[in-house]
DNA sequence: TTGCGACTATGACAGTCGTCATAATAATGG
DNA sequence: CCATTATTATGACGACTGTCATAGTCGCAA
């Protein structure tokens, strides 16, 4: 029910390319690049299927690099938006890495273990991936990991340092959420924010 | 001439029944689950087509299955190897963590990229995945850390430590592996190994 | 030799995939 | 109103896929 208003809302307030981005986004985070069809993408968003060949001219590839593209800024938007919702008692480095854990955590137990993250499905599925579409998932995890970068600056961590730590976080939350796909269970993620909260903490200079 | 050579040895020394699975992990893990076709497995194997139904009655989902148990074995052997392979007057933890990036960075540099991690894909793969497949996904990613949080008991780390440790690890290192594929650069997981370090060698009891 | 089981060979089946060709419809500017 | 473009509809094509049915070959025990 829920999901049907959304999906109404969604079919006035953006285009039916746009909703084709992202319900590709959405079917290869849950089955894989290869799992998904064109078809299934256009059913997905309620779109008509002829639109396929008008908007993605360049075929599959196209449709899931522009996916996987959105799947990057999204990420980023994430970030800045925990930054800004931090406590302004609090605002240590690893109480924004708990948050962003948290939300992935949530969104685990809520679709039952079923959504994982798009650019690792594109990574993993590279068998026609062409090399635009690698580029791309490269693109999107530098796309994540630049505003992760300048929080963390932000909240204290001088730059050569933090820049590494993003790196660390992204490598961490992505494969912590894998480990807790397959175990369906979100022990890996909480004991990943757990033993990387005082590390980052640490990390901030002295004032 | 290097690789057909192998092929060769492996024909004498292995039962084709052996290398149609050491070849499925090999083809998933640079191709995915679903671009992995049994004939391509077959192929690779340089095993008989018509072996496959009477090897793996259970279709595909026994093979991929079988692949990647036998994926989560070769890492729990890799681990306790590096472990033993410390040199006796420097055995800190980090050390053991960085030779076994250093082995998945050296890999990604021979062979261009071109591998990842077969349970990753297989996690991520789950569209035609049944249960059983996920399972034994779960189970190859606990056969992988179990010997990791004995190693890091055996080097000081206190045993309720060791455990998030290698949960940690895992994750680090299989996250670190996506951003190296997708960016054709071992750069996160140089930088994983680097900023983990200090870490493991802190959680050391004092003696 | 005969027979029986393990293994292999091969072709066919139903299904799905991405892509394309073609045409019909809607929208828009003159 | 028309004309031109943007969008949608639909069917077909060839190339796969996993699986199955059937027959074949081999080696080893009786």
């Amino acid at each position: 029910m829920t999901q049907q208003a959304a999906a109404r809302q969604a079919a006035r307030t953006y285009s039916p390319r746009e909703r084709m981005v992202f319900s590709a986004a959405q079917l290869i985070r849950r089955d894989g690049v290869g799992a998904t069809g064109m078809r299934d993408v256009a059913a997905h968003a309620e779109a008509p299927r002829g639109s396929l060949q008008h908007y993605f001219p360049g075929g599959k590839d196209q449709l899931v690099g522009e996916a996987v593209a959105w799947a990057g800024r999204y990420a980023a938007r994430r970030v800045s938006r925990n930054l800004a919702a931090l406590p302004p008692d609090d605002r240590r480095p690893s109480r924004l890495f708990a948050a962003l854990i948290a939300q992935w955590t949530d969104e685990c137990l809520a679709t039952d273990f079923a959504l994982g993250c798009p650019v690792a499905a594109v990574t993993v599925d590279c068998a026609d991936a062409s090399d635009a579409t690698r580029t791309a998932a490269a693109q999107a995890f530098t796309c994540w990991r630049e505003p992760l970068t300048s929080a963390l600056a932000e909240l204290g961590v001088p730059q050569p340092r933090a820049a590494a730590l993003a790196t660390l976080l992204v490598s961490a939350l992505e494969g912590a959420l894998l480990i807790a796909r397959a175990e369906r269970d979100v022990h890996a993620l909480t004991t990943v924010a757990d033993e990387l909260g005082p590390l980052l903490d640490a990390a901030v200079a002295p004032q």
